[in-house]
DNA sequence: AATGAATGAGCCTTCATTCAT
DNA sequence: AATGAATGAAGGCTCATTCAT
């Protein structure tokens, strides 16, 4: 990162750091009024800069907003597969997976407000034009958490139960979790909270 | 309910009638094109009565949603509770709903996808407006549930954790299953899968 | 026409009043601003309805340009059809349907503005939408025009040439004669002129 | 133009060969999209330089259309009067113009599109702005025609109707022909088709 | 209650033009 | 003269809501 930002020509520098602006100001608007509710113009003055600039960087309101999620979804992937390889044994990754999933909540409160509830309408086929990659990123997701699980099953670590139903309770748990978090007025870390969903999740599916 | 169609007055039974085939209406298109994509004329259509004559029943097309999901929610608990009661000692409780609960969502899929979703950016300040009915509505289920989680402590047939927590875990992989099922091009029911999944549940909640 | 009027429920009576208001105004601005300077705005204020009104009756802005061509389109062919029918003899024909065309002209000056020029960029894939039914109603005007010159060929009446240059310089002639009246600040009628044009085109054609 | 370009500063040869490159783009991009459609940002590319610098050639996109017009019809006159100087005898000069005018077309088909259909409304109002030097340019070359015509009816070769009317017929046949040559899929020249047209006219304003 | 034509505010998007470099 | 990122006004279209019948 740090490379990029000072190998790079200015004028790519400032276009990237732009575009980083707006994406940001993007999910400030996205994650306060969700999808539809946000306008162009708002997310525009938030970023400091006139509409047709945000046309510039993005070549609809739609693409933006995946762009966010993708953004974040980047991240999220990224440093939830470290935390699946840092640690040794299924148990011990999904335990390290699962805090680190907390830890990045606690990043970002915001941007799991719309994140788990998708787009408006995230089913119907208006949307169907831009959601697919995201889906298909967290389904790439989904199955490394599903290797991870098979491993364990496999070594009689866990229960021999499908793993694909080991890594759908995970996410739900986790979902339930950050959501009612979101929803909080002023959202304080418990770790006991955190420390008895996830023995409840690991009780659930190991031997 | 047979009660109140018998013994009303024609005129007032026409009311329920019409204001009955009306939020059925709405649930379908809702369920179809997201809170949104579905305009008041198509859900007039649907109805068959004119678009005015929704504005008769509901005053807002953001109240007519809330109505719906009110509507479906008020079966939800009663059916919930049901199930609940039926059954002896907390374990076969939770068993029971969480079995009831997957019958209901068979009995109207559409439902579920939107009613976990919401409106656009339920949680957003925007729609504050008609949520706070149907979040205090949910409370009371989840209220209920914590209950037979509390007892099941007691008892020592669960786990000293919290029973909120127990609550919630329970809530989210009922939610990420149906929301599997819901976005399955054919959803057919697996009743091994359902097993496994309350087996994962509770395990983990259970001593 | 008066049939219509009367015996169609008052509804319908009102409907097609108001489509033909909206499609009055609509010619109006479009000849006086042209296609793209012309607002949907600007429209629905001389017609005193609402924009959203507008789209009521017309589904885009270009479908409305194109139904206010067509509408003339279909006045213009009827009465050069009746022109030529009315005629006996193919050069009496190709006469009265030169006045005819004349007549036509002075009944609505403005038409003409935007019949001969078409939609910006008439030729641009953009339009291609809806421009289709233009012309082959328009061929469909040239083919009858080619008949009455065949005719005239074959009875010895016209130069053996082809038909269709003959259709076509015919149009060339009234086409270039009408735009430059539509030029004139206060266009006025001469019929000497006319008369020379006709008899240089007759002139022509004939043997 | 050779001493032009080779007397001038190398400066202003630049600036002249950049002007005269920004003007192809321009005529390309406006033939194929239509004035309207066409952008700043299109003829830019198309000319490889960036659209600031279109704006120090040209104050407005109006401004640089009416400079593509008006550079052929430089070209357009000059050759037509040379046409028309070349023969002897009036019909011969017409004669010899009329096949000028089409081996222009064939050398530049692109624009007739847009010259005849003007820029949106070119009649309008709107843009009266910058047509007027465009009218008057077409103008004289009228007048040219029109002395040659009024030159053979005093001879006696053409009748002796008004030579306004003529010069009017004349282009109007032109222009028919060459916009179904433009419309056409695959253009192909038919000297057959040219003769009968032009022996159409000629009948037709010969004695 | 029922109708549905009419309303008009609001939003996404485009693009000619400007200006700091 | 050359650049091209930034601007922002303007327009097509939608749709929840109203109201006269």
């Amino acid at each position: 990162m740090l490379d990029v930002e000072t190998t790079l020509p200015r004028k790519e520098r400032e276009f990237l750091r732009h575009r980083r602006e707006i994406l940001m100001a993007a999910e400030a608007v996205f994650s306060e009024k969700g999808y539809i509710s946000a306008t162009m113009e708002e997310i525009a003055q938030r970023a400091e800069f006139a509409v047709g600039t945000l046309y510039k960087f993005f070549d609809t309101k739609a693409s933006l907003y995946a762009e966010v999620i993708l953004m974040r979804m980047s991240e999220l992937e990224e440093e939830s597969n470290r935390a699946l390889e840092e640690a040794v044994g299924p148990g011990e990754r999904i335990r390290n997976c699962f805090r680190s999933r907390i830890d990045q909540f606690w990043k970002n409160p915001g941007f799991f407000r719309f994140f788990y509830h998708g787009p408006v309408g995230a089913i119907s086929e208006a949307n169907t034009g831009f959601l697919p990659e995201i889906r298909e990123r967290y389904e790439r997701y989904l199955d490394r958490l599903r290797e991870v699980f098979a491993e364990g099953i496999r070594n009689g670590e866990f229960r021999p139960l499908g793993e694909g139903l080991m890594a759908l309770s995970f996410e739900g748990l986790l979902q339930v979790y950050l959501e009612r978090l979101s929803g909080q007025e002023s959202p304080d870390r418990r770790q006991q909270e955190e420390d008895e969903l996830l023995s409840i999740f690991l009780n659930g599916v190991s031997v």
